[in-house]
DNA sequence: TACCAACCTTACGAAAATAGTATAAATAGA
DNA sequence: TCTATTTATACTATTTTCGTAAGGTTGGTA
């Protein structure tokens, strides 16, 4: 896939990244999406070897933008809390923009397939700057000092999950509070305020 | 399908209605229900002929109470905005209680297949109490009069329709909005208020 | 005990959907 | 015109799904 992608190329992109977040990647056939995107099966041939090179593709694109979103907050001159609010309200409008089939499935897939094993890798690296950064807020004294990152780390990763469990998700018809209950618990339950003691 | 209904079978149905829900009819196989389920795929086929009379019977189970819930309201001595209204909110909790994929495939069935066929048929006994149900108020004066039931009726079945285009459910990120705003343009505007005069 | 109904597991062949390839023709821009 | 891209069609191979058969397990009941 490291061809140039051209226009058609680009509608089968957009085609399947739709149809693979409202179904899930396994739901949706090659075929399908090349209707959804009136190009031809050759084409999408053409340049990608299979759904799993093109899932992976998409995947690259979201991850990437998650990671230099995660920078340019970084980069700015605010406050730990803010950054991470920021990013929150960036990562929320890219995941929900239609469902959430597509990371549900990234996140538990199987690390033996391909699939599987570049997107954990490609999530590790978001993983690490985002480790980085909250050693960088703890010393700072934005985060409560004593804290593992690691501990910190694993909560982070377990938000993921908690928010792609479909058992939580019943309990809130209204996705926008459960996103902020989760994300409410793991970041502001960190934050060091001022009036607390060091437990 | 004519059985009673065992525990076992009552799984299905359930496991079957959450997949239906959420993924539609035809990308959910039968081997997905039964491991939904945790039942066999014997006991499966002991209560229904194939994936088709199990949706069947899924949805005959919510227009019956859809139908149920209408004639419920009507019963009430309430003005028709309110009978709407409540039935209004009952039709969300129950159509969107984790998407609409179920419903947005069945109006769109194709007459042809036995499944669509169904649907059309049952949707109509829905369709003749409405009508009942507008006409009675009309003569009560609490709609427009003038205006044809079989309009109001068409709009109806629009109304629906409109809600399941994922074209229109792109415009909006909550669905609540939509749907209120949908049903307002519907209902509300064909309430026969008191400033208003006849066009 | 013997029996029965409901359900299970395993295995299997048939049918249908999907994947992937070959070929030749159409299109559109340099 | 030459070239690159895309398309349509047709085909085989593979995978998934369907539907059935046979035999075993469980738990309640006469």
């Amino acid at each position: 896939m490291s061809k140039e992608l051209t226009e058609k190329a680009k509608l089968l992109v957009n085609s399947a990244r739709e149809l693979f977040f409202k179904h899930g990647i396994k739901r949706v056939s090659i075929e399908e999406i090349c209707q959804k995107a009136n190009v031809s099966k050759m084409t999408f041939y053409n340049y990608f070897k299979d759904k799993d090179e093109l899932a992976i593709h998409i995947a690259d694109i979201i991850l990437d933008a998650e990671l230099n979103n995660l920078m340019e907050n970084d980069a700015k001159p605010i406050h730990f809390e803010e950054k991470i609010r920021n990013h929150m309200l960036w990562s929320y409008q890219i995941y929900n923009e239609s469902g959430n089939e597509f990371f549900s499935e990234a996140l538990d897939a199987d690390e033996s397939t391909v699939f599987g094993k570049h997107v954990k890798e490609k999530t590790l690296e978001v993983f690490k700057f985002s480790k980085n950064m909250i050693l960088k807020a703890q010393k700072k004294g934005e985060v409560k000092p004593g804290l593992k990152i690691e501990l910190i780390m694993f909560l982070g990763d377990m938000t993921k999950k908690i928010m792609a469990n479909p058992e939580i998700q019943k309990l809130y018809p209204d996705k926008i509070q459960m996103f902020k209950d989760i994300c409410n618990i793991f970041y502001y339950g960190i934050i060091n305020s001022e009036g607390d003691k060091p437990f």
